[in-house]
RNA sequence: GUCCCCAUCGUCUAGAGGCCCAGGACAUCGCCCUUUCACGGCGGUAACGAGGGUUCGAAUCCCUCUGGGGACG
């Protein structure tokens, strides 16, 4: 008699197949899908493109209804559950604000930490599952000697989403399992196929889950009127690296380091976004060289398959989703902070994004960049 | 208010009679990439101020009219 399994349905390619691999394999499990955000609460976003298409949109009821179809071909329980008073709290407001603070964050990161493997494991206990499986490409294994659960990037690289999983605990990863890890994207493709599951060609999904029409900064202005907040800066200075004004924009926070579309200036070499400042509202523009650091500072870091630093340690690290990790040397400067000097300077370190650290194919942790 | 100079895509410009139904860069737009925001790749839209000439042929020469800089006023 196995031990039953929560998988985490989203409607997608990908956790569909988990949930169909498993069953092939005998386990005994159960679909949960969880309902984070209501697509119809802020109908001033609703464009043309965002009604029409609705695919790949987190919680459409198109997903939902995938999920379920998915789950009945299966052959498995299915339960839907409302998280969204939950992601409300633990992503979208701390998304919000971290926008008004000047910095850029990272939804997925907290949805990972706060909800998909936070929220769901209680669902996972409420459903008497001891473990649950995401479709997620990235790896869990347990080291035989220290007993540690380790994290490691996908065998898949070009897949591999480990940059979004560096919050999960010990705690946490003693009850994931991660099947796809092991697959590459065209295998799940076609496994998906042989399964004969009925979303075995439907697309990926891109972008910011909640923002219905890619406009995340239109989102934040109709979230916070919602709440009755005060709508974010609609202008501000774009200054050159000598303070110069070369133009206006709406707002600090509909730009990120290292952007460069959207400036509207035009100059003989492109310009990017060197700084943005959230108290003066303004943007700071140069060329691309001037993106170039060495250094950055992580906070509230975590430690996955690494327990901590006691002395200045190489490994390579990853500051943007896709960023090649780049070699480096970690110094403590506290238990969950740590600086991190690269060997080569990096292009647009952005305060916000996380900073994981590798070793080969394991993921030692990771921060938030300050 | 006499006499000079300048006038090309949104911007900065290439262009000194046929190679220009006008090239580039930046901006902008689209697609691709991508479970964040971005970067990036590939494409597209877009201009010779106006009117007359001269030439087989003018963005390139001439004239006039309109719009911007100069010790005489």
């Amino acid at each position: 008699m196995s031990e039953l399994i929560a998988v985490a349905m989203s409607g997608g390619v990908d956790s569909s197949t988990v949930a169909a691999m498993l069953k092939r394999d005998g386990f005994e499990i159960a679909g949960l899908t969880m309902q984070l955000w209501n697509q119809r609460r802020l109908p001033e976003l609703a464009t043309e493109a965002a009604t029409e298409n609705t695919t790949g949109r987190c919680c459409s009821l198109d997903d939902v209804y995938d999920a379920r179809r998915v789950a009945e071909h299966v052959g498995m329980p299915f339960y839907v559950v409302n998280l969204e008073e939950q992601f409300e709290r633990q992503v979208i407001a701390p998304f919000v604000s971290e926008y008004l603070a000047g910095r850029t964050p990272i939804p997925c990161t907290l949805c990972n930490t706060f909800i998909k493997f936070d929220e769901f494991l209680e669902l996972a206990d409420s459903v008497g599952a001891k473990a649950i499986a995401t479709g997620h490409y990235a790896r869990v294994e347990r080291d035989a000697a220290t007993g540690r659960w380790q994290m490691k990037t996908a065998v898949d690289s070009s897949k591999d989403q480990t940059y979004f999983l560096w919050g999960l605990t010990q705690r946490q990863l003693a009850r994931t399992l991660f099947p796809l890890g092991a697959m590459m994207k065209a295998e799940v493709r076609q496994l998906a196929v042989e399964l004969e599951l009925p979303v075995a060609g439907k697309q990926e999904s891109y972008e910011i889950c909640f923002v219905p029409n890619g406009d995340y900064a239109a989102f934040m202005d109709a979230w916070q009127k919602e709440k009755g907040m005060e709508p974010a800066a609609t202008e501000g200075a774009l200054l050159n690296a000598d303070g110069k004004e070369l133009g206006r924009h709406a707002g600090a926070h509909h730009f990120t380091v290292g952007q460069r579309k959207g400036l509207g200036v035009s100059s003989a070499e492109p310009l990017y976004v060197i700084a943005t400042d959230s108290q003066s509202q303004t943007v700071t523009v140069g060329s691309g060289e001037r993106l170039l650091r060495s250094t950055l500072v992580a906070r509230d870091v975590n430690w996955l398959s690494w327990t901590g630093l006691s002395e200045p340690t190489r490994a390579r690290v990853r500051i943007r989703n896709r960023h090649v990790p780049a070699a480096a040397t970690l110094y403590p400067l506290a238990e969950d902070r740590v600086e991190v000097r690269f060997d080569q300077p990096q292009r647009a370190i952005t305060p916000g994004q996380g900073a994981v650290f590798y070793a080969e194919d394991l993921v030692a942790g990771g921060g938030w960049i300050e």
